[in-house]
DNA sequence: AACTTCCTCAACCGCCAGGCT
DNA sequence: CAGCCTGGCGGTTGAGGAAGT
């Protein structure tokens, strides 16, 4: 039926990936970083796909992803960027850190969607529909149910202030009716908005935390010790954040957005016993998977009998240096 | 308790754009 | 410039859990 597979998919496992298969995966990519996906699966020695491997590492295993609901921050954030921009999810997701254009797309069509009809408004072009006056008075539980985020619809002019100084105290201004100012606005200029710090995000609408934020990989567990400096985390914790930080006894941290930082730290708080002078590492808090690990790494040949880790991965142009290996405690 | 329906979201599919040869 | 390869994107699907009957 015309077009020919990504890739030969003889043999090739499909469905929800399991455990074992993500630790391949990240061990994989932790040593070796992201390079050419069509050859990870052979080397991970993983019965997938390697557009099947990129998919799973960028939407759920990458270390700076956020888990959970979308904040009412990030839900609004999310309207307006959808009002100018369309179904560009990737887009999107590009203003919203720790967010991957895949959980906004879903975010979208199975919250949103919804909330924006049951407000009377049209979800694609942002206006409001024609019997929106009456769908709104027939709503009022869902008015209940989305009270502070629908006030604030109502109530405000309609557009992210982006360039607005941001007040660690003050709710975001968001409206809802910018379609028809803004839909014509030049991408790069939507582009250009300031991106927003993950944490900051967090800090603005819910004073630190999203509690329904559940990361697939514990904030303790990937941990950077952040320098005090200008940064925009540190800059804007001002007070609540911190507190909260302090409150959960946890120290600064930022997410490893970028593994590839030689100077990355991993700081494993749950070791303390072990690791109380933040040297000691580990990505995961399973102690099986780190002898798995050190296993998979460790060992020339895979179950399949190939190569995992063979000399042939120079020819790649995206190596793990040893220092970044070392930073990821895995050796 | 058993069954059905609804809902969510991880994963897949096919297409497209850009880089390379 | 054409063809190939790869990564990325957006639409869609379906398994599994939740809610309803």
């Amino acid at each position: 039926m015309g077009r020919q597979p990504c890739c030969d998919k003889v043999g090739l496992k499909k469905g929800p990936w399991t455990a074992e298969e993500d630790k391949k995966l990240i061990s994989f990519i932790l040593t070796n970083g992201q390079y050419c996906w069509r050859a990870v699966p052979k080397l991970a020695g993983l019965l997938r796909c390697g557009k099947s491997c990129r998919l799973r590492w960028t939407n759920y295993l990458r270390p700076d992803l956020k888990r959970g609901l979308l904040s009412e921050y990030e839900e609004k954030m999310v309207i307006d960027l959808h009002a100018q921009l369309g179904n560009r999810w990737s887009k999107i997701a590009s203003h919203l850190p720790g967010r991957t254009d895949n959980e906004i797309k879903n975010h979208w069509n199975t919250h949103i969607k919804k909330k924006l009809k049951k407000m009377g408004i049209d979800p694609i072009t942002h206006k409001p529909l024609p019997n929106a006056t009456e769908q709104t008075q027939n709503q009022p539980k869902q008015q209940q149910l989305h009270q502070p985020l629908e006030e604030e619809q109502n109530q405000q002019p309609l557009q992210v202030d982006f360039d607005h100084k941001v007040d660690p105290n003050k709710e975001p201004e968001i409206s809802l009716e910018s379609s028809t100012t803004t839909e014509a606005r030049e991408e790069d200029q939507i582009i250009a908005t300031p991106q927003f710090d993950t944490m900051e995000l967090n800090q603005l609408v819910n004073n630190g935390f999203c509690t329904d934020e559940v990361p697939i990989i514990e904030p303790n567990e990937i941990l950077m010790p952040c320098a005090p400096s200008s940064s925009s985390t540190s800059s804007s914790s001002s007070s609540n954040s911190t507190n909260i930080l302090q409150d959960l006894q946890l120290p600064d941290f930022e997410w490893c957005c970028d593994y590839s930082d030689s100077s990355l730290i991993i700081n494993n708080n749950n070791h303390e016993d072990k690791n109380s002078n933040n040297s000691g590492m580990a990505l995961w808090d399973d102690d099986d998977f780190i002898s798995k690990l050190n296993w998979l790494i460790n060992e020339d040949d895979d179950c399949d009998g190939n190569q995992v880790f063979d000399g042939s991965l120079t020819q790649f142009s995206r190596m793990v240096t040893d220092s970044e290996s070392w930073a990821f405690g895995l050796f």
